[in-house]
DNA sequence: TATTAGTGATTGATCACTAACTAAATAATA
DNA sequence: TATTATTTAGTTAGTGATCAATCACTAATA
């Protein structure tokens, strides 16, 4: 019944296991990320995994369904980074800044497809997008609620503007519209 | 030598002048904003305007010319808007922010148009998107650095950051995540 | 007569997605 | 243990739809 598991040969005589599922969502996320959605082929993304095509369409019902689990997936990442985040309120700010600057750099391919997301008119896919950036919210505000602060929802909304001003400094190549504080 | 103007008969018996490469990009505009870049097709622009869809091919090169064509006209405006800007630097951001809400009221299919942009991975409309966003933050510098703040940029790139998330607001039909100020 | 404004018909390329198949691993059975 | 059946993991080949872009043309106007 597990559908995700195989095994590959690697160059040793070893079997490495290996799951295609992941594979081809690590590979979606890149390929999306760097021809958007709609210019991004399937074929690009079975050539990069090393499979064939079809194969892709053997575990996701449709290209849609592949963007949205790739999607997901990068929403989860930044739920896990914050989901420890935890200082006084003094502090809290500047932390949750550091983690997201370090997941900007390990991770930039899943903020660009975030990004893109955004501007994708898909009725699926906007509700992924809201139900994402909805949860990332309401955990954002359960810290800020955490560490003390009598607003937290203002906070948060000055967050989130930074933040989405840094994953589209990012997206354009425009590192000069980083936000700036003094 | 004015391609731009031509005349059509209205219901009536008068005849009314009319410019079609105006009238091309107020319906690809529309268009654009309500499918995507990719998603949306020259015919669909074609129908709106009441041409063949041949005929946006004698007035705009191609497709992405067509698109920033419509991007340039949607910063023209902003541009436009704040151009007047001036108020004592305690009035000023909030009369930044009635003006670009007013702006947002009137023709939102131009921000969801940029918001689009920010996410299509080609060269030429990404430096279109690059410009524009400059221009836009350069003028902002300018307003705020007229009415005497310290450090311009810090306000300007703050007033950016609520902008986009304005924006992405409104792309996504998500009002809640407006920016909130207190 | 020349230019402007416009159309109908077509095409070449691209791609998501399907169908029909195979090879290998695993489990069941004699 | 050898043999057969079944599932898993994958492939090759192809199709139907979509669309930007071109070409060759016409009707009206100046």
């Amino acid at each position: 019944m597990n559908k995700q598991s195989g095994t590959i040969r690697s160059k040793g005589e070893e079997t490495v296991p290996v799951n295609r599922r992941e594979q081809i969502l690590e590979s979606a996320v890149v390929v999306f990320a760097e021809h958007g959605y709609y210019r991004a082929t399937t074929a690009q993304v079975a050539e990069k995994v090393g499979i064939s095509q079809p194969y892709i369409f053997k575990l996701f019902k449709n290209k849609e369904e592949l963007f949205i689990a790739a999607l997901e997936r990068a929403f989860e990442r930044i739920l896990r980074t914050f989901s420890g985040l935890q200082a006084p309120a003094d502090q809290l700010l500047a932390e949750a800044i550091q983690l997201y600057e370090q997941l900007m750099e390990t991770h930039p391919n899943e903020i660009i497809l975030q990004v893109q997301a955004i501007g994708i008119r898909d009725e699926a896919i906007r509700q992924s997008m809201q139900a994402g950036i909805l949860e990332v919210t309401r955990l954002m505000e359960s810290k800020f609620s955490a560490a003390g602060f009598a607003h937290p929802e203002v906070e948060v909304s000055t967050f989130m503007a930074n933040g989405m001003l840094c994953n589209i400094a990012l997206t354009l190549g425009m590192p000069e519209l980083k936000p700036k504080h003094l």
